[in-house]
Order: structure tokens, then C-alpha cells, then sequence
DNA sequence: GATCAGTTTGCATGAATTTGCAGGTTTTTT
DNA sequence: AAAAAACCTGCAAATTCATGCAAACTGATC
């Protein structure tokens, strides 16, 4: 076999898989595995594939330059939009933390007069870039890891409330084992609001869905309505419209 | 699996779910947890997320503060330097808002154990970073003009905490009308705080002794200690003294 | 067909990486 | 204060890599 030919059996391969390794495709075309690592090295040199140690990937796997922004961005936004459409004037609207509740805030209409209760000390700050939004924050003990309060008081006062909507930023979401969570804290303070409120809205990227954690929040017959950035018609949501969700 | 694919798995973990467990991982890619640990170092070290004593944290999620530009930094440096010598293990703290607060947030001991009580959302934020102290937040409604939580609620809130010390980050202190604010609602926060503690500490630069706003929150005999960038023996503060203050 | 420069390949050697494990230490939890 | 979990360090085994070198191959020329 010529050379330009097994390079390029190479890197057929390693487009189509995504990874190889040198020993695979020593046994497979039958030469010492120095001539793959020369082979690999080259590619590498001209950009073709990654070298990495044990064999090579393929460009487009390494996508994760951008860490430092929020994760999914694009998506977060899409679901930010249509959550935001719920909202009308003059509502009670209660709110966990995370990066697509950020987004949410970050995208309702400036004109918007609504009261927001939150836990999330990042949604907060972000809510009082809004002039027309008043902010009723419930306190109690800081979580470190979660950056929410959390607590008895806190879900004693979430309990008092009785929102017109909750937005649940959702970890994951899974028909069998409902909205699951992995802290302890978090579930109850979820919980809290998922059994005060009139209206329960999970958002999560389509990504989660069909994942599970270890704490369960609430059954999926909780939640009202599931918006995710993929349009609802999507397969991957018969199982939960036949639970009874809307889906957005 | 080749150590680049399994890195980037995890850090698509941790990008999907904002948090990961050691243990979790090393079983999902069943390598040992050693491993596990080596990557998240790496990753950590690229600063692609956030290494914690059991798993990695994202690093979009974590929130910073970005400082602008602060009034009299080496001013309210030094005030902070001294009153944070004042704090001990174990201590309940009740803290207003204001940038000469966020100052002594950022001077306290990494070692120092104690509980901190804020209506202040940044003030809570600089408390985070710490790793031995817990954060009480009052929550109630947001006032966008002091950023920090204001109402009947919190006052009540305060009223209920008995804290060792009250540091007071002050608009104003004069001799004969005591201890003044520009805000209502702040005022009625400040004068639950003054009311409740043990110990009132007033923290202020030097340019704003001997000056008055509108409304009082207490009188100059309800204050314990008085700490600006001064030295104490300077005759500013002898009226103050004369009055039964400590002036450090 | 023989020759020769240039290229390619396989092998040997030693260096470097990666991984799991044993131990002792630190941190967290009970 | 004790127990459990997580961590760090050093080490050894396995694997992979880099380098130099000689053999094999290529293809053009004599």
C-alpha cells in the first residue's frame, strides 16, 4: 500500500470515528506502528487530524474553546425568548438560579411590570437592571456551591407565595424519575416552589432531557410546561405530551 | 478511551450539569478515580473549570464581581484592615451594604470561622469567596438605588438576630445629629441593625466625619466604635471621644 | 541491467507519558 | 473525637514516543 493512500485510509478513519487509535490501524494496514505515528505526525502538521498520545482526533472534536462563556449559549437564549412570552403584566413570577434563568432576565421586555421572587443572587443583580421589576428576594442561609438560598426560612417564606408562574432552571429531566437534582438543598427549595406555585415552567437545554440525578425534585405531572430550544415537535418529546406536559 | 476524549467528556459533564463528582466520573469512564482527579487538575489548570475537594464545579456559573472604579480605595483598604481585626472565631456579624463593607469582605482572614447576617447582595457575593464563613442573607424587596434588601420583613429579620458585632458602612456622622442616611428604607434597616446589636462599629472615611444628611438613623451615643483611615489620636476625633466613643 | 541519490520503512534503544496502587496526610462528616 | 472520604506523593508497570540507523524501495540516468 502507497503511502498517500494509507494516509488517507487514515484519515477516512478518523472522520468517520472520530478517534483513532496507532495500534488499530497498525494491525489494519499492516505496518509497525512507527509509520502510523510518522503518518499521524504529518496529518497533524498539516492540520488534518489532532495527534494525541495513543493515536489521533479528529478536528472538529475538540469544540470546547469557549469554556469560559456559558455553556450552550445559543440555546439558553432560544429558551429564554419563549419563556419570556409567558410573562404578562402585573404577574407574580418566582425563579431558581442558573445560567438560563441569567438568560431569561436577561431577555424580558424592558417595559415589563411584573413582581420577580427569587432565591438566585445572580438573578437578582440581574433582575435590577430592569426599571419596571420589583424584586422580592427570600432570604436564608447562602449555599456556597448552589449560590441560592437555601433552607427552612427560605422555603417557609416560598410557601407564602402563591406565583402566578415558576421558572425552574432544570438540571435534568427524565419520564420515570421526574426532575432530578444533585443537592440536597436545591430539591427542597425546588420542591417548595414547585408545591406553591400555580404554574410550574422547567427550562432545560435538550441536552438534559432524558437524564436523571440522584435527588428527585418533583414527578414530571408537576411540571406544567417544558421549553427547551428545540421546536415541540420534536420526537424526543412524545413520551412527556403524553404525560399531560406542554411543550414549547 | 484516549485522555483527551475522556477530558473532554468531563468537561462536558460539567458543562452540562454545572456540577461532577469524582467518583461519579471514574465510574461512568470506569478509570480509577487517581485519574479523575489528574484530569480535573489539568482542566482546573486551564482554567476550564473549577476544582472542588470532591469534584469540579463549571466555570461559567461562578460568579465575580467586576470592581469599578472605587472612591478612596486606600482609605477604605486601611479602615477594613482594622476593623476585621476586631471579628473572632465563631462571631455573628451583621453587615450593611456599601463599598467599604465589600473592602473588609475581601480583608478577612481565609482562616477565620464565623457567621455573617447582609442585606447587601454584593456584600454576600465578596462573602462567598470565602471558604470557613457562613452567609446569612435577609431577603425582602430589592432597592435598586442601595442594592440591598429593604421592608418590614428584613427589619424584622434583624430584630431576631442577636450579633456580636454591627459594622456600619456610614453616608454620614456628625456630633450633634448623629449618625444620617439619604434613604428611608435604609434608614429603617440601619436603625433595626444599630438597635439589635451588641456592638455598633461605624466604618467611615475621614471626609465624611462632621457632615449630616437628611434622616437619622441613630444618635453618635447608640455607636461603639468609630474606625476611619485616621490615626485615633487625631484631633478630629476628640468630640467624638469626649462623647464615649472608641476611635481606633 | 547497473548505479546512485532520495525516500520510505522497520527496528533497537532510551526517554517520556500515562495509569493504577500503596502509603500517609488533609478535609469533611458524624 | 472518631470515622470516612478525598487528596497528595512517590513509585512501578505498561504503553507510547523520538531518534538514529540500516535495509528496502523508487525512479531516473548511465
Amino acid at each position: 500500500m502507497l503511502k498517500k493512500e494509507r494516509q488517507t485510509y487514515i484519515l477516512h478513519q478518523v472522520n468517520v470515528h472520530n478517534r483513532v487509535l496507532s495500534a488499530d490501524l497498525s494491525q489494519q494496514i499492516k505496518v509497525s506502528e512507527d509509520t502510523i505515528r510518522r503518518d499521524l505526525a504529518e496529518l497533524a502538521d498539516q492540520g488534518k487530524l489532532i495527534k494525541v498520545h495513543g493515536g489521533a482526533l479528529s478536528q472538529g472534536y475538540h469544540l470546547s474553546v469557549h469554556a469560559q462563556e456559558v455553556y450552550a449559549l445559543d440555546e439558553k437564549r432560544s429558551i429564554a425568548q419563549k419563556a419570556a412570552k409567558l410573562i404578562q403584566d402585573g404577574m407574580f413570577v418566582l425563579t431558581t438560579g442558573g445560567t438560563t434563568i441569567i438568560e431569561l432576565a436577561k431577555a424580558l421586555p424592558p417595559d415589563l411590570k411584573a413582581t420577580f421572587f427569587t432565591v438566585s443572587l445572580t438573578a437578582a443583580i440581574e433582575y435590577m437592571q430592569h426599571p419596571n421589576i420589583e424584586i422580592i428576594l427570600i432570604g436564608d442561609k447562602l449555599s456556597k456551591n448552589a449560590q441560592i438560598t437555601v433552607g427552612g426560612e427560605a422555603q417557609a417564606k416560598i410557601k407564602q407565595i402563591k406565583p402566578d408562574l415558576c421558572f425552574l432552571g432544570t438540571n435534568a429531566i427524565d419520564i420515570t424519575h421526574g426532575l432530578t437534582e444533585n443537592d440536597w438543598e436545591v430539591m427542597q427549595i425546588k420542591k417548595a416552589m414547585v408545591t406553591t406555585a400555580q404554574k410550574v415552567v422547567a427550562l432545560t437545554i435538550a441536552e438534559k432531557v432524558n437524564t436523571a440525578q440522584r435527588i428527585q425534585v418533583c414527578d414530571v405531572h408537576r411540571i406544567h410546561t417544558l421549553i427547551t430550544e428545540l421546536p415541540p415537535d420534536n420526537p424526543l418529546f412524545t413520551a412527556y405530551k403524553d404525560a399531560g406536559l406542554e411543550v414549547i
